[in-house]
DNA sequence: ATGGGCCTTGAAGTGGGGTTCAAGTCAAGG
DNA sequence: CCTTGACTTGAACCCCACTTCAAGGCCCAT
């Protein structure tokens, strides 16, 4: 049942869409175990794949790869995935979720900026610091003043 | 109109709740003009508080420190703001909008493995890499295999 | 046997966003 | 006068996730 290791690093690369460096860098920091070999040089189950895969998913969801690394030791270990991985997502969830907000927020921003009319910060609440109001007091030392307020002046032209 | 500048950089980096090393930074990579000086010691007015809210802002917009420079040397340049921040706008909120499709999924997926109940990657749709599908086929290799399949398996407990 | 292509290694470099450190200056307070 | 506390500097260091490089090895086809 065991089939041979088959696949060099860079088929690996290939199939699975990352560099061969990450794939040696991700075997020094401990993602991947050390692959067997043939004449010196890296030979892969197709499982790897699967790994590298999970790898992208769980670094595109935010986890460094040092908690990548705590979660697959984890699944590989005694345990196999349970409290590990709960409780992991369980804290990460909430960084997620601040993420989620703050990335609407800008998002929120920057379509107001995309058609934000004002020829100055002084007069564009987009520049406002977060707990002063949009213009007006200390205006002392801000940019030229020029009138008008709201950011949505729709842009000239 | 002009006030004497009165806050020294620990001031500012309380009132703003940044680090002195970080305002010395942005200094250094001219986000921040070099301000006036009373015995050697940097002394701020206090619209610095402005600019430091705003970078912090488009900090969370998802903006780099040189995105943000561009923007400020474009502001405080000739033209006012108009097309420089109109046009980083929209080519950051691809971007952002990107990121957050990400984050969306992401959190998706913290949720589910929050609850997961599985014992092993094998059985689990949260490790199947993109294109695979879940378990069967090349389980050649995959850590041992149990019954069951899906991630939504409670947790024991 | 020569060239091409893929592999190997360790070390160093990159980019982004800072922080930390040592050594020194300065003004005010006791 | 001496200490205390906040400031000054440049350089070095940190973390993260890689990439790049130089020098070399191995197999295969021509």
């Amino acid at each position: 049942m065991l089939e041979l290791p088959e696949l060099t690093i860079g088929e690996v690369a290939r199939r699975a869409g990352v560099a061969t460096s990450s794939i040696r860098y991700y075997e020094r920091v401990g993602l991947l175990p050390e692959p067997e070999r043939s004449h010196g040089q890296r030979r892969y189950h197709t499982d790897v794949l699967g790994k590298l895969g999970f790898i992208g998913v769980a670094q595109s969801a935010g986890f460094k790869l040092s908690e990548i690394k705590e979660l697959i030791d984890g699944v590989d270990s005694s345990e196999g995935m349970g409290e590990q991985i709960r409780s992991l997502s369980t804290r990460k969830l909430d960084e997620v979720e601040a993420l989620l907000e703050r990335t609407r927020a800008m998002k929120g921003w920057l379509e107001v900026a995309k058609e934000c009319g004002c020829a100055t910060p002084a007069e564009c609440a987009l520049f406002a610091a977060p707990g002063e109001e949009p213009p007006e007091a200390d205006a002392a030392l801000r940019l030229v003043q020029v009138q008008g307020s709201d950011c949505r002046r729709p842009p000239p032209g």
